[in-house]
DNA sequence: GTATAAATATGACAAATATCATTAAATTTT
DNA sequence: AAAATTTAATGATATTTGTCATATTTATAC
């Protein structure tokens, strides 16, 4: 099994302030794993007894609400650390964790983290910066989902999602989503989402080509996401 | 000025994993403030260099759209702390935090907080637990806000103020907000917000005097609050 | 490669929600 | 206590968004 030492991917989170024999450490009780497209890493109300390091791949975060309409939350890529937020709170995990393409993650033990957070105070204050940060982030999501119109959310999400997965050679933002997952991203009817799709297109602040868009005009989608 | 040893206020927070000389030294470098109700604790955008400790008194923490309306994103009353988030992230403040009535706060400077957390794991952990809880409690909220209906939200919303706030001797719930407030927490317009709450008292399941609202059959309100 | 299913697109209509206007009630100021 | 201001309430109407129906395109299975 490949060593954590000598993995790349940590730079992006709070693994990379772990030396190297505390990273040998995790290397000894870690589990590397594939997610199948499709599949889930977590499911909502499970529990989970360790953090999940994503090496590639791209996922959704979604909740289930009440009404059996999927909720996506977020979304995540390779470089990024899941589980986290379930471990410190000793909560259930709240969100599904969907695989969008074929994922390798690896997995280290609950216990491991916990030692580690005693141990190396800037670990542990690295993962606090981290949900800091994603606390500030949900914040600003539910004042835009409740005030925003579909319109603005829906310019919103693009911008967003071509900032997280950037764009191919073509352009065209880097992931690839349904229709109906970019209406559960912005809470709105898939058919809503089609027709508001249709209208940036029209208006040439988009291009579309199957599944695939492109932001042809960034400056107007940017003032369509605040209303104007 | 009262001492941190001995203020009770600090069993509903992450200060009652100090032990009393960790106290003490807070107590030292502590100030304590009063804010006048409709005045701010906090201004979203501004940078604090610490955390408050709610002693006594109820807040709202608010962001302020592009539109120029206000969300309320969440209800504080004593015994919380604020500010944690923003110092662990290292980013300004995300939220105007406004005092609902006169309120009793104190101020630990933000080199304190971090040499605790880096000397008391178990006030770190104690930290991350309360953000970690926030972070699932917001992404709860973003589902909601994108997907449940208004009178759903604000069904939602009133079975939370009740259970954060309490009731008084008659029942009433135990917080005082203008009905444009109740708007802005649910995010719809003023003239809605009104109406629903008008229907929700001709089918009984609330009784209104004035800005005081009461909670007569909670079982309906929870039905109403899941869409049936 | 054809059949089958799933996803996308679009029109017609219904429901939810916002906006504007006006009146009534409550609160604050003088 | 009266006047002025703010807040609450309610009707009328406009706008936004959702739902249902159906056609078309795309993807998947055989």
């Amino acid at each position: 099994m490949s060593k954590c030492t000598q993995c790349i991917i940590k730079r992006f989170n709070s693994l990379h302030k772990l030396n190297h024999d505390e990273l040998e450490n995790f290397s000894e009780h870690k589990t590397s794993l594939i997610i199948k497209k499709g599949e889930n890493l977590m499911t909502e109300g499970h529990t989970i007894n360790g953090l999940y390091c994503i090496k590639d791949g791209k996922c959704k975060l979604t909740k289930l609400n009440t009404n059996g309409k999927e909720q996506i939350i977020k979304f995540v890529k390779g470089g990024d650390i899941l589980g986290h937020r379930s471990i410190l709170s000793d909560e259930p995990v709240g969100l599904n964790v969907t695989a969008l393409e074929d994922m390798h993650v690896c997995f280290i033990p609950k216990g491991d983290i916990l030692d580690m957070i005693r141990q190396n105070s800037q670990f542990s204050l690295s993962l606090m910066k981290n949900i800091s940060h994603q606390l500030n982030e949900a914040n600003t999501s539910i004042s835009q989902m409740a005030q925003k119109p579909v319109k603005d959310r829906l310019a919103e999400t693009l911008l967003h999602l071509e900032n997280i997965f950037g764009t191919d050679k073509e352009g065209y933002i880097d992931v690839i989503l349904t229709r109906e997952e970019i209406a559960n991203t912005i809470g709105t009817a898939t058919e809503s989402a089609i027709r508001l799709l249709s209208n940036l297109k029209k208006d040439q602040v988009i291009d579309l080509s199957g599944k695939k868009i492109k932001i042809t005009n960034k400056n107007a989608l940017n003032n369509i996401s605040e209303g104007y």
